[in-house]
Formats: C-alpha cells, structure tokens, sequence
DNA sequence: CATGAATGAGCGTTCATTCAT
DNA sequence: CATGAATGAACGCTCATTCAT
C-alpha cells in the first residue's frame, strides 16, 4: 500500500516534471499564444485532458513553467551571493550566477526575457504574483548590497535602484546574444568577465591627465 | 487634375498614418496577438476591410507599424551622432538620441522592448527583414565608433560587439523603467547621465592607490 | 443608397427570422445540451461564425428563440382576451387562444413545456429576465380577471393564484398530449372545448338531490 | 460464509441506495447535462470508477434514480387507491396519494416534472422503456376507474384519456408551485382539497337560475 | 470489486481574411 | 477604392468512459 502510493506519487512528480520541461520548450520556441496544448500535449505524449487534469489551464500551465524556473534561478542566485564577503564580491557572484544560470538554461532563457525582463509590458502572460514578488525580493537584495557598497564609499552616490537596473540590463543584454547563433553562446565566461569590468569601471580607459571630463558637455581635450 | 490626385495622395498618406498611429497605440497596450483587427478599424474609424485594403494582413500592419518608428528612430540618432566630432562625443550623442526618443515615443517603447529588444526571440511576429537590417546597421555604425576607440586607446580592448550590448542594454533596461510607474519617466534626464557615467567609468570610486583589483578574485588590497 | 440599406436590412432581419425558426426546430427536437451550433448552422445554411455574429452565444440564442415566440403568445393570447366582455367569456378566450397558438406552433411547444411551464427548475437553461416577467404579466392578468369573477360571485373563493395553476396545468396537459402521436392533435377544437368544460364545471355530473358530498370529508347536510 | 454473503449483500444495496440518493439530489438541483459523474463521486464519497461497476454508464444511472422512485410513487399509488370502495373515492385517493409522495420527494419532484410530466419532450434523457409501461400502468388503472365513472352515469361522458390529463395536469402544476418559493408548500393540504374540488366541480358557482351558457355556444335550452 | 489517472471526441467560441456590393 | 457580412479553420477546454493496478 505505502509501496504503491509511494510509487504514484514519484510517477505524479515525475510526469509533471516530464510536462513542465516539454511546456517550456515549446513556449520556448513559439511563444506563449503560438503554443497549443495540443502540441504540448503530443511532444509530451500524453493525452489532451491528462495535461488539464494536471495543470487545469493553459495559463496556469504557462505559470508554472515560469515560476520553476524562476524559483531555481532565485535560489541558485541568492545561495551564491551569500558566500561571498565584500560588496564586490557579491555583486561579482550575482553577475556570474545569474549569467551562467540563464546561460545553462538555454530554452528558459528566451520566456526569462519574454516575461520576467520586460515584464511591465503585461502583453497578455500575467505572471502569477508571487513569481513577481519572489524576484523582485532577490533584485532587493542586490540593492541592499549596493546601498551597502555607496554607503561605505565603494560606489558612486548613484541612486541605487538605477545602478541594479543597469545590472539587469547588462546581463540580459549578453544573454541575449547567446540565443543568436549556434557559437555565440561559447563565450559566456569571457562575457561574464567583461560585463564584470564594465560594470566596475566602465569602458573607458583612465587617461592620468584627463578627469572624465567628456561625459559632460563642456569637455574639451587639451591642445 | 493633378491637384486631384495630389490631394488624394495626401489624404491617402493620412489615412496610413492615422492607421498606423491608431494601430501601434492598441498594439503597445495589448500586444500583437490581443489586438484584433477590428479593433483597429473601430478605433481608426475605418471598415475592416479598407485597413486590409492598406496593409495586406495584420502581420504587415504590425510590421509596418514598427518599421516607420524604427526607421525615425534611427534616422534621428544617426544624424544626432554625425554632429559629434569626438568618439566619446558620439557615443553619448548615441545614448542621449536613442533615450530621448524612446522616452519621447512611450507607447512604441512597449514594441520596441518587445520586438526590437529582444529580436531574437520571434515569439511570433516576424519583423521585416529590412527593419532589422536598419536597426542593426545603425548598431554596426555604433560598433565601428568603438572600434576606433578601441584603435586610439580610448577604450579597453574588448570585443566591440560586447560593448554595443552593454550600451543597448543599459539604455534599454533605464527605458524600461520608465514603463513602471506614472512618475518614473520624469527623472529621464538624470537617468540619461547615469547611463553615460556608468558606461564610461563604471560604478566604482577609482582608489588613488588601487588599480581595478578587486574585480578579480585574486585582487588584494594593497599596503 | 436608401435603397441598398433598405435592402440589407430586409436581408438582415430575414437571416435572422431564418435562424431563429431553424434553430428553434433544433432546439424542440434535441434539447438544448444536445444542440450544437454547428447543426443549427448546417441545417440554416450559414456559416458557424455567421450564427455568432448575429446572435452572441448559443445561450443567447437560445433565449432569443423563446422570447420571441414567447411574445408572439403573449400578444396573441392577450389580445384574444381582450375582445371578450364577460369574466368568463375572457378565461374562455385565454384558454381557447393559448391552446390555439400552442397547437400552431408544434416545435415550439416542446420549448414552451420545457421552458415556460416547468421554469422554475431552471435546470440549466435561464431565460431571460424580461421573458418571465412578459409571461408572468400575462398570467397576473388572468389572475386579476379570476379575482374579479370570486369579488362578483361567480368563482369559489379560493386563491386566485391557484385557480390560474389549475388553467395552466390543464391547458398544458392537453397541449402536451399532441406531441404524442400523430393524430392526436387532430382533436384539438374537442380537447379545448373539454378542457373549458373541465374547468368551468369539473368532471361529476351534479346530482339534484345530493351535493359535492364525497369531496368533502364533513360534507353530510342531507336533507 | 453465508453470513458473510449476506452483510456483502446488505451492504452492496446500501451502497446502491446511497449512490442514487445522492444522484437524485444532484440531478434534481443541476439537471442531467450540468451533473458530471465527478461530482456524483465526490458526494456518494466513491471513486469514479465504482460508480461505473455499479451502474454502467451515466444515463443508466440516470435511469435508475428515476425508476426507482418511479416505483416507489406507483406502488404507493396505487396501494392507496385500492382501499377507496367508490369511483369518487378512488380518485380523491389518487390525487392526494400522488400529492403528498411528491411532496415528501421534493428533490425528486424536479426529475419527475422533467422526466415523467413532460416525458415526450424526450430531449434527452430516455427514461427506461418499463419505466413508462409501469407509470402508464398506473393511469391505465386510473382511466379505467374513470371510464367505470362515466358508465355509472357519475361522470360526464367525455374521453376518459382527457380526464386522466386533467387530473394529471392539475396535481402537477400545483406541484409545480411548491417548488417556486420556500413557504408555498406549506399549502399542500389546502392545495390538495382545491384541486380535488376543482376536478369534480369545477371553479364556477353553479348558478340557480342559471346554466353554464357561457362554456357552450349553443347551450340556450331554457326551462 | 475498488480505484482514479489517463484518454480523446467533441463542444463553444474567436478572429483573420475574403469578396460581393 | 470602401464596406462589413460572411466564412471556417483552429483554439481552449470538458467530461463520459476505460483499464491497469
């Protein structure tokens, strides 16, 4: 009885795992209204009803996909973070846990910024509201380790929920380029570091005799 | 005669932007699979059919629509960049053109994240081949800026691609935040400055005695 | 252009009479749940979409149908009455009328008995709101008739609700008995004639020297 | 063994007897479309599939709620009509033997108006071809006590199969109104002596100096 | 027998597109 | 050209029924 009831249960994990990661890949790829549950239903190979007996709607399907992966990355990011020492450090663990998760997850990576980078937009997938509020609470934390960081004169006075944007888009940004061609990706260590050094120091290099002085208007180089 | 038919050339030129105009705001507010055409032709007082008769088919519409604002887009930073004499002055020029617009276009910036941001991703709506060719012509423009920056010395000797990236996602991720809340989008001018001094210098307060050590993990802080 | 509206709107209100008896036709003869919309769309000659365009749902439909007849026999029987000067001479009229347009109207008479007089089982089917009170108006004209033959005399005092049940039920009996067989509704000036006699006088012949003595348990005043 | 046996048997027939209660109640309230086998499950607390082993599919389920309760109301029918010695008596019998079992079944009183007041209507559910036989049986008896009335000289000689519909169709539009509001059906009793009165005299006050001239066209012998 | 996960036919509904006027 | 009624493919979803355990 324990014995059978045991095994459903892992078959029950196991088949919506099965269907979850299925889900994901064909949302991947087609996106969120171009996806049926038929297709998903077919390439998971199960029936039409056996997908609704699980996941009752396709939103709610489309949900659960996201808020997994989210909750993994989240976790992923977070445990990470905690290692690390100094305000530096942590900020170097999130770019490099947040890059090389989105970078092992490659088919998430496209609803990561379908739905959670440019998640305003609402197009239509409403994220369930805890999915939102889980990553914002990790993107709270970054931003408590930046305040941190201005605080002890680490980092410029900036506000500091603008300096975790520019976090954020950094990473998108070159996590992006993994998903255009098939050698892209191969370069993910290399693009970590360099958005690491943008990030710290921008992209300019520091001229003894110059302030930064063209970044604003009135700046004119010597004779 | 021709006075005619110059008058039904301009009305007919009215009657495509007023449409395209009318279709980009239902666009921006409920995505590409939401919108219906007769939505549009409601909202554009126009029959169904005459919007058909215009566009051909929703795909061309929401093409259409994207490719006039991404061709103003990037006619606007492409000429705001050839005043510039400097390297640095036209990457700023590149970053002050590409948010002013934006934030001057708020319902295109929905479509533009959606689509021009996140290209790759052809969730659905194939943008035509030549708007893309545009767009990224005019990132080829900005990549051979930094190259030659790279070539004086100015920038660190990083891929030049990778640096593009960091300056669309940067500017894109400030954007997008302008789409959150009501307020928001009135600290644009600031958040244009931020974008520049992050891109240029990065986040850190440059120490007298230090280099850029810290970003490696091997840095120690010296004497 | 008058004269094209005038024609659509001809053609308009003709799809939709069209439908409406089709459907109709179909609803008598499967019921609601085992309808579809695509019979009653083959069987009217219309596209499915079609029948969507013109009426919403098939709820709405459904409820078109009814109300539409529904106000036919509530015109007609109401009218009828109308002309009648006496109190009985009006029942004779309501009686004779809604037998008559009940057996004019065979498919919708099945609609009618599953509809209208067992309404308030409302197993699944709600008509709408302004459909009951339209019937209900009818009826509490009847009522107020009977109320006025007990103020004059000529009715038992009973409740006048329950003397309106009493006509419903028989009418609807006999009404119901037509869709049996074939011939039966042949019968149908005899049936409303019993029916009117039933009512009027009840089945017992009276007796000279005995009254209704054995429906009444004390009734024993003999002579 | 054989005690065994039996306590197997007793409780398989509580089993069926709890099953279709429970599928009585769920019927009458949701109708036979809107009930799912799920729902009935869940309530009886069986799983789905013992439903099935016990009564193969849903409309013989559907069946057997009303068979059986079917039964119950002829056995008890015509149990009570055996005692009355006159042909009156007999009908006073049916009529308030037939009322109060509905009254006492008011979930049941939904299916029976459904299924066996409008049972031609057929629109869906067919009632188990001996389910009629054994209720017609029951007005058979019926019309045949009738018929015996009309010989009699009791009463008038009308077709005896329009008197049963009458009788038929005044018990069950009274019926009807208990199941409108949550006090009506405290009227049952007075509701029963109203129908009663009403079937074997009618609603009209015999008039002394008057005949029923108004229900005949042609009735004008005077004295 | 009892169970309930799995099945898939079939439904109501939407909406891009066409074309007669 | 402009119109909008008509079209029908395709979707999300339900639920009676089966069957391996």
């Amino acid at each position: 009885m324990s014995e059978l009831n045991t095994r459903r249960k892992r078959e029950h994990e196991q088949h919506i795992k099965h269907i979850l990661d299925t889900a994901e890949s064909i949302f991947a790829e087609r996106g969120f209204f171009r996806t049926t549950m038929r297709q998903i239903a077919l390439k998971a190979e199960f029936a039409l009803g056996t997908i609704y007996s699980y996941f009752g709607s396709k939103k709610q399907l489309y949900g659960k996909v996201i808020e997994t992966k989210v909750n993994e990355l989240v976790v992923f990011v977070t445990s990470e973070m905690a290692d690390a020492p100094s305000v530096q450090g942590q900020i170097e663990k999130f770019i490099h846990a947040k890059m090389t998760f989105l970078h092992k997850n490659l088919p998430f990576l496209r609803l990561y910024l379908a739905e959670v980078d440019v998640p305003r937009l609402d197009l239509s997938h409403i994220l369930p509201q805890k999915v939102r509020e889980k990553y914002d609470s990790m993107l709270s934390g970054l931003t408590g380790v930046i305040w941190r960081g201005i605080q002890e004169g680490l980092f410029k006075p900036m506000d500091a929920r603008v300096i975790v944007k520019a976090i954020d888009g950094l990473t998108n940004a070159l996590a992006l380029s993994w998903l255009g061609s098939a050698e892209a990706h191969l370069s993910f260590e290399a693009d970590i570091r360099d958005v690491t050094e943008l990030f710290f120091h921008g992209a300019e290099i520091p001229q003894k005799s110059r302030q930064n002085s063209n970044t604003r208007k009135e700046s004119n180089d010597g004779p």
